[in-house]
DNA sequence: CGTTTAGTTGACCGTGCTCAAGGGGCGTGG
DNA sequence: CCACGCCCCTTGAGCACGGTCAACTAAACG
């Protein structure tokens, strides 16, 4: 882990995020942009960026790569409860909160900002448009995670496979980081997949099998194609509705 | 759905729930109180109080009797994400998103208090324990939604309702409404039960008399006594820090 | 009394899990 | 350069957890 300064540095992801609940002006924009340029740091892939019990202080606000928000069982059952995608911040106010309930580890490499709990609420104090972007940011997790136990409770196998598939690709989608029209990353091994759906290993490969025999998508060397997506929404009784992005 | 004010009503179970996250001082209670009787409505079991799609205008916390988030698929299937219980909130920030992206349905009568969003953001405004405790009680029910993921993902069947009971139990203790030391209210039906576990009437059904032959719980008339607390937490692989209720 | 709703039980079956083995890619080290 | 280990993906076989369907009981209610 290591601190990055300088240039290279995209900040987009986080600025599209925000964007996409509440218009921010061109001042907080740039003021959002330095404090996010502040302190940028980088971990290595299936390294704890917070852990269970952690006391929240900083926020993390990824800029590059993904995470995973898990649990895990004593007996070392691992759930994963969602992804964190570019742009999303791993909790914005969960400093107000004694503990962390959860973990979040990295899947790829990540690049992300830390920034201090105060130093937001002064930007947010600043532009009331800002904040509730932030807030809302946090309730459209929460509805994610909503979305998520309904997957899990109530959708079979290859719905519930698909129905994931369409939500990365949409979130994907509204920071700007498709491939093209119809491709995106997807940096992550069968058993993360697993992990978020509930399924086993054996059990997520088949089921992306028939998801590729029916001809819905193409998933090779950590790129999934959609190549019919209104296919693929009906499949997995996918509406975007929960996803609260405009888009 | 008719207005009922005046006397014989308690605010306490909202107060408390607030007060589980930060102190509350009594100038600002007596205001909430103020405010919680201003317009106290009532429903009967089996009634929508909010409709996926709705447009979020007022704020809903409830008084008494039972509510569940649900999310049906097109073909009828329902999954219920989260209770609300006493003292819940409906979703205090709802209004800040365009749409309500689930419904909530009264699962027994329900008493609740309807304030409006720019009367709390006065509130909220004049007090930061209270703004910080409203807060603090939406990411508490986010950090619940992240369990039921991990309840219904990686929890076999009896795990899975020894742990829903464990959860009921402790909320409902937090405010305050348990029968006596191990005896509360579940006022809900199996296939309630069944939906909010990810199981199906039959084998809750079946899952519910292997906890009573265990001697871990009895249920009757709709009345849950939990005979070995300790048992059933071990059972259901339940750890209580996720709720955030400090209790 | 008939109807409805909730709980219960039995029988059967299927989705998805477990266990096990093998293949391919890749990095490391002999 | 090849050997080895490791990780990830894949496939097969058997089985079990939990779903489905159906019937019956008991209580609540008009």
């Amino acid at each position: 882990m290591n601190i990055t300064r300088g240039i290279g540095i995209q900040t987009d992801p986080a600025i599209r995020r925000l964007s996409a609940f509440r218009p921010i002006n061109e001042v907080t924009t740039a003021a959002l942009d330095r404090a996010l340029r502040e302190r940028v740091l980088r971990i290595d892939a299936g390294q704890d960026l917070i852990a269970e019990g952690d006391r929240p202080d900083r926020i993390r606000i990824v800029l590059s790569g993904w995470l995973a928000r898990y649990k895990t069982l004593e007996d070392g059952r691992r759930q994963i409860v969602n992804f964190v995608l570019p742009g999303d911040s791993c909790d914005a106010l969960a400093y107000l909160l004694p503990r962390q309930d959860h973990s979040i580890s990295s899947l790829t490499a990540v690049m992300y900002s830390e920034i201090d709990p105060e130093r937001l609420e002064v930007l947010m104090a600043s532009d009331q448009m800002l904040a509730e972007a932030v807030l809302c940011e946090a309730l459209a997790n929460c509805s994610i995670q909503r979305e998520w136990a309904v997957n899990i409770g109530r959708r079979m196998a290859l719905e519930r496979v698909a129905h994931l598939l369409c939500e990365i690709f949409e979130r994907l989608r509204t920071v700007r980081l498709l491939l093209n029209g119809d491709s995106c990353g997807l940096p992550v091994t069968q058993t993360d997949l697993a992990d978020a759906t509930g399924l086993s290993v054996v059990h997520l490969n088949r089921t992306l099998q028939e998801l590729r025999a029916a001809g819905l998508i193409v998933l090779r060397e950590r790129i999934l194609t959609i190549c019919d997506l209104p296919a693929l929404r009906n499949a997995g009784l996918f509406s975007p509705l929960y996803l609260h992005s405009a888009g």
